[in-house]
DNA sequence: TTCAAAGTGTTAATAAAATAACACTGTTTA
DNA sequence: TAAACAGTGTTATTTTATTAACACTTTGAA
């Protein structure tokens, strides 16, 4: 399948979290009207990006939402799972790490890497920090393809670029700080501060 | 002025804080592809954000460094600056406040909710902490204007309603819950998860 | 059984964002 | 002083994302 377009591949994350609690709720059919409901979004989109994914519905009782979840999975998880590293447990990290741990089956935080000696060796919110010297190590030996960046910005540079060395394929950076990396490695950030300015900003414009 | 496109917003956020750093390390101008580089965009991108802000260069020395942060300064901040809140104190909240308190002089943490009986009427992370029944009395009475989400998802739309009727004018919302807005309340949503999930796939893809 | 209604998949049109192109202005240097 | 150069501001083009339009299918009611 051909590589779909990144807001395409947020949405879809979006959407299956959305069908997993309608279907809790008890519900086994949503229309594309009501899936975009759910997200506040048009209906043209969701049928959009289903037809992106080649998804189509048995009609007339809207698409079978336990089928769409599994169609959604095949398209965004790997089949085998991937394995992510925090760098950096500190309070953001440290928050995330016990927010994600066990939410997504197919991606695991398996380790923590940090430096601060109090931290190193130790189980924190369920992962085990490691020292930031292991780092190859680790990555390589527990397979670790992804890498959540939360230390302070000014080391923010050396210690991506030692987890790329290491092998890691995709970085979400935390910090402030941008990153350059090679072509294969997959770079996604978000900064919270210019988050915050974004909405201060069309607050003040109205 | 024009309202700016939200990219050109979000970039201007950026340029400023890199700027800061620059202008920290010694450097008084900046050519456009120098900036450029900082972010790692191109310089043309630099030249139109700036052109839409109507700043101008003094030619041939480059961007005068301390000049364009004041003139970003001037865009995106509010002269009278802006009071936050956050709801919801748990390790999100946390970490978000403790990073944040102090680092922007016209945007402050002001106050935080929460219902758990250990957290009310403390200081956490240097703010205090006021039970949920008193949101609309706080932030009329402290002039709030900016609500950042960090409850559980199943409070999440009733307490960002209340702190709409309370008068917040912005929300920037972290649960993976999908909010629903009145027109006249600015929405930005960020959800780590997709974000994650969206590394996976393109780690995956290639 | 036929006709209207509701919903889908897809192609076409529009809008928004990024990139390229280029004329213009100082600056350097021969 | 003139010619080459470097960098800027702006308009034009291209690319990407969103929205609209519509033909088609199923359903159910008349
Ligand atoms: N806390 C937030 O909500 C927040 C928001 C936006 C951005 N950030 C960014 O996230 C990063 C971390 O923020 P935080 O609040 O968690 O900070 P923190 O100080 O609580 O955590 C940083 C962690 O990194 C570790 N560390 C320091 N140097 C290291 C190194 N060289 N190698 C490995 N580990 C190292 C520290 O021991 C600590 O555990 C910062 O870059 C910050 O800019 C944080
Ligand atoms: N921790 C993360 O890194 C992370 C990442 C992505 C999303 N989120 C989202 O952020 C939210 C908070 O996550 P967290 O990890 O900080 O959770 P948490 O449980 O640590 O914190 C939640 C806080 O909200 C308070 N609370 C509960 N109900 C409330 C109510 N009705 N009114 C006011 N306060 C109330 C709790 O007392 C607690 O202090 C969740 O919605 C989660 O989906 C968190």
């Amino acid at each position: 399948m051909k590589k779909l377009p990144g807001k395409t591949v947020e949405r879809l994350s979006g959407y299956r979290r959305n069908l997993l609690g309608y279907l809790a709720a008890g519900n086994n059919y949503i229309y594309s009207h009501e899936l975009a409901a759910l997200l506040h979004i048009t209906a043209v989109q969701v049928r959009r990006d289903l037809m992106l994914i080649g998804y189509s519905s048995v009609q007339k009782k809207g698409y079978d939402v336990k089928e769409l979840i599994d169609t959604i999975g095949t398209i965004i998880d790997s089949e085998q799972g991937q394995n992510i590293a925090v760098i950096g447990i500190g309070n953001l990290g440290r928050a995330i790490t016990s927010y994600f741990k066990g939410k997504r089956s197919k991606l695991n935080i398996v380790a923590a890497f940090d430096n601060d000696p109090q931290k190193v060796n130790r189980v924190i919110a369920g992962v085990r920090c490691y020292p930031v010297e292991k780092m190859e190590h680790i990555i390589n030996e527990q397979n670790i393809t992804i890498a959540l960046l939360t230390i302070p910005p000014d080391f923010a540079r050396p210690v991506a670029d030692a987890a790329i060395r290491a092998g890691i394929k995709g970085i979400l950076n935390f910090t402030t700080v941008p990153l350059n990396v090679p072509l294969n490695v997959y770079l996604e950030e978000y900064d919270m501060i210019t988050s915050i300015e974004k909405v201060a900003y069309f607050v003040k414009e109205g």
